[in-house]
DNA sequence: AACGTGACAGCAAGCGCTTTCTATACAGGA
DNA sequence: TCCTGTATAGAAAGCGCTTGCTGTCACGTT
C-alpha cells in the first residue's frame, strides 16, 4: 500500500494531526518535532493524498485555464504567461498549485464540460481565454456555470474575452474593435480604397469585434463597402489561403487584404504570391495579434500587437488574488499597431 | 452549502448508494429509480465532488501532460493531439477525464514538482513530451519518480523522449538522430562541404541526437568538421538569429546552415537576409520538425517532418489503455525529409 | 407449498486527510 | 504557593463519496 499520514506519524512518534500541521505549516509546531516529522516524510517518501486533503479542507490547489486551441501560439503564449503566474511549481513557496490547461477546440460543449469538470474538482480558480461563442443558449449556460463557480468561491477571470456581467467574473478584454479600426485606418491612410477582409469564424466575439472595427474605419472615411469584400473562414493559414483566392476571384482590383489574424495573413500572403502578385507592391496585407513568426514573414507583417503575455500574467495574478481586480471588474487591453513591410501604398493601375 | 449526494438521495427518495450507482452506472438500477435519481440530480443542479469520489474510489480522472514550452507549437500540437485522445470532454461517454497540460518551461525542478503534484492527485496517467534533460542526478530522480508512479498504477507514456529503462514507462521516441543525418546528407548530396550547425541547448537529448546525426552524416562522407561550425543556443528564433551571425563571423565561407529546429531556422534566415545573403543561392538553410509556419517561410523551409500529431494521438491512446503498448514498451518514430526551397546547390565562389 | 434465485436497494464501514476542541506542561506573576 | 497564560500535542469528528455485504421482494421451480 501507499504510505499515509498515519504511517509518517507513527514513524515520527507524533499524532497524524501534527504531521498535517507540519506539512501545511499553518500551526505552531516545535522545531524539534517538525524536524522529526520531516525526516520521517523523507524516509518514507511520503506524498500527500491530494483528493483526501482537498476533501477534508474543502479546497483544492487546481487552477484551470481554458483555451480554444492549444496548438495555436496565440493561446500558447497566454497560457504560458498565466501558468507562470499561477505559480505551479517554482512559484513562491507554500502555495503550490497545479495549473492545468484545458483545450476546448472551440467546441461549446467541451467548454461547458470542462467547466463542470473543474467545478467538480473544486478548482481554486479558472481563467477563460480567447473569444466567446455568440450563441444565446450557450452563453446563458456559460454564464450560469460561471456564476455558480464564483458563488462557490472559485475565482473566474476572463482573459481576452468580453465581460460576462453579473457572473462575478473579472474580465480583461482585448480592444479588438479599436485595433481593427486602427489597422484599417493605417491602410486607408496609405491610400487604399478597395480592401478585402478575411474574417474569422462567425458567431465569435473576436471575429465580430475586429470586423466591426474594420467597418468603422471604412465608414469613417466614407468608403462604401462591397459585400463581396468580406469572406469568413477559420483562424488558420489554410483558411487564409483559400479565402484570398476567393477574394481575388470576386474582385481582382483589391489593393489590400486585411486578415483576422496573423496565421490567416500568412496564408493570404502565400495565395497572393502563388497568384503572381507582389506584397506590398501589388497588394498590401495586414494581420492581427503579432505572433512571434509575423516578423519573419517576407515581407514582415503589418499587424496589431496584442500584449498576450502581459495580459495573461495579469490574469494569472488576479486569479491568484495577488493583484487587485480592475475597477468594476472590467479592464480593456489595447493593441498596438505595428507597421511593417507588408503594407504600402496601393498600386496605381 | 453545496448540494451533496445525500441531498439528491433524499429528493429522489433513495439511498445515497443508489445515487452513486446511477451516476457511475456500474451496478444494476431499475429504470424507474434511475430516472427519479437523474431528475433529482437535474433539479438540484448537482455536481459530483471530485476529491471525495477520488478518495473513496482511490482513483482519479486526471491525466497529466508535461510539456517543455506550451507557447511553442511543437508542444502545442502534441498536447492537442494527446488531449483529443484522452477524451477530456467530447470523448467516448462515461470515461470523462480531465486532461491537463503542465508547462515545465524546461526547468528540471518544475518537471519533478509537477510529477509530484500529479502523483499527489493520483493521476490516472501521465504523458511526458519532448527531450529529456541530460543530468545524471536529475535523470535518476525522474526515473525514480516515474517508477513510483507506474508502481502506483499510473500509466506513464513518453512521447518524443528517450526510453527510461526499468521504470515501467512506455516510450514513443523520435528518431532525431536518423532525421538529422538524413537532412545533412541531403545537403551534402547537393554539394555542400562547409556546413554550420546551430544546436539547441546543451544537456538535452534532442539536441544531442540531432547533432549526432548531423556529424554522422559528415563523417560518412569524409567531411572534417571545424569545431567553430557548431554553435549552441535555445530553441527559438532569436537564438537562431544570433547564432547565425556568430557562425558567419567565424567562417564566412559556409554554404549551408542547419538549425536545431524550424524556429531557429527562421531566425537564421532573417540573419542571412540582414547580412545581404540570398537563400538558397548564397547559403542553404534547413530546419527540423516541419511546424505549420515552415512552409510559409520565403523560401519555404527544407526540414524534417516529425509526425507530432500522430505520435501524440498514439501516446494518448496508450495512456488511456486503448491501444496496446509497442513490443518491449519502446517504439521509434521516424521523421520524413521535406526538401523545399531553402536548400539548393552551394554557390561556386 | 416450500424454496432457491435473481434483481434491486440500503447499511455502514471506510478512503486519508483537516481542524476544532481539549489536554498537558511549563513559565511567570501575584 | 496558587493561578493564569502560552505553547504545543493529541483525540476525534467529520469531509462526501464508494462498495462489500446484507436484506427484501417477486417469481419460477420442484
Amino acid at each position: 500500500m501507499t504510505v499515509t499520514l498515519a504511517d509518517v506519524a507513527a514513524r515520527a512518534q507524533v499524532s497524524p494531526a501534527t504531521v498535517s500541521r507540519v506539512l501545511n505549516g499553518n500551526y505552531p509546531v516545535a522545531a524539534s518535532t517538525r524536524e522529526r516529522v520531516l525526516k520521517a516524510v523523507d524516509e518514507l517518501d511520503y506524498v500527500l493524498n491530494g483528493p483526501a486533503s482537498a476533501l477534508a479542507a474543502a479546497t483544492s490547489d487546481l487552477v484551470g485555464i481554458l483555451v480554444n486551441d492549444i496548438a495555436d501560439p496565440f493561446f500558447g503564449i497566454m497560457a504560458s504567461a498565466i501558468q507562470a503566474e499561477i505559480g505551479g511549481p517554482g512559484g513562491r513557496a507554500g502555495g503550490e498549485r497545479l495549473a492545468v490547461v484545458c483545450n476546448t477546440g472551440g467546441s461549446p460543449e467541451r467548454e461547458l464540460t470542462y467547466l463542470t469538470l473543474l467545478q467538480r474538482q473544486r478548482a481554486a480558480a479558472v481563467v477563460l481565454t480567447g473569444g466567446a461563442i455568440e450563441d444565446a443558449a450557450h452563453q446563458a449556460a456559460m454564464d450560469a456555470k460561471v456564476r455558480k463557480l464564483t458563488e462557490a468561491g472559485t475565482r473566474v477571470v476572463l482573459c481576452g474575452r468580453p465581460p460576462a456581467p453579473d457572473t462575478g467574473a473579472i474580465a480583461l478584454t482585448f480592444d479588438n474593435r479599436g485595433g481593427g479600426q486602427e489597422l484599417t485606418e493605417h491602410l486607408i491612410g496609405l491610400g487604399h480604397r478597395r480592401l478585402g477582409y478575411i474574417a474569422g469564424p462567425e458567431e465569435r466575439t473576436t471575429t465580430r469585434h475586429r470586423l466591426e472595427g474594420h467597418r468603422a474605419a471604412l465608414a469613417a472615411h466614407g468608403i462604401e463597402e462591397d459585400p463581396g469584400w468580406t469572406v469568413h473562414g477559420r483562424y488558420d493559414r489554410r483558411s487564409g489561403y483559400e479565402a484570398t483566392l476567393e477574394l481575388l476571384r470576386r474582385d481582382p482590383s483589391l489593393t489590400a487584404v486585411v486578415a483576422a489574424n496573423d496565421s490567416v495573413a500568412l496564408g493570404a500572403c502565400a495565395a497572393l504570391r502563388d497568384s503572381g502578385l507582389r506584397i506590398p507592391e501589388d497588394v498590401s496585407v495586414a494581420g492581427f495579434d503579432d505572433l512571434p513568426f509575423s516578423i519573419d514573414a517576407v515581407p514582415s507583417l503589418t499587424t496589431v500587437r496584442l500584449p498576450l503575455a502581459e495580459a495573461g500574467a495579469r490574469a494569472g495574478r488576479i486569479a491568484m488574488g495577488r493583484e487587485e481586480a480592475p475597477p468594476g471588474g472590467i479592464a480593456s487591453v489595447r493593441g498596438e499597431l505595428m507597421v511593417r513591410g507588408s503594407s504600402g501604398v496601393p498600386r496605381t493601375s
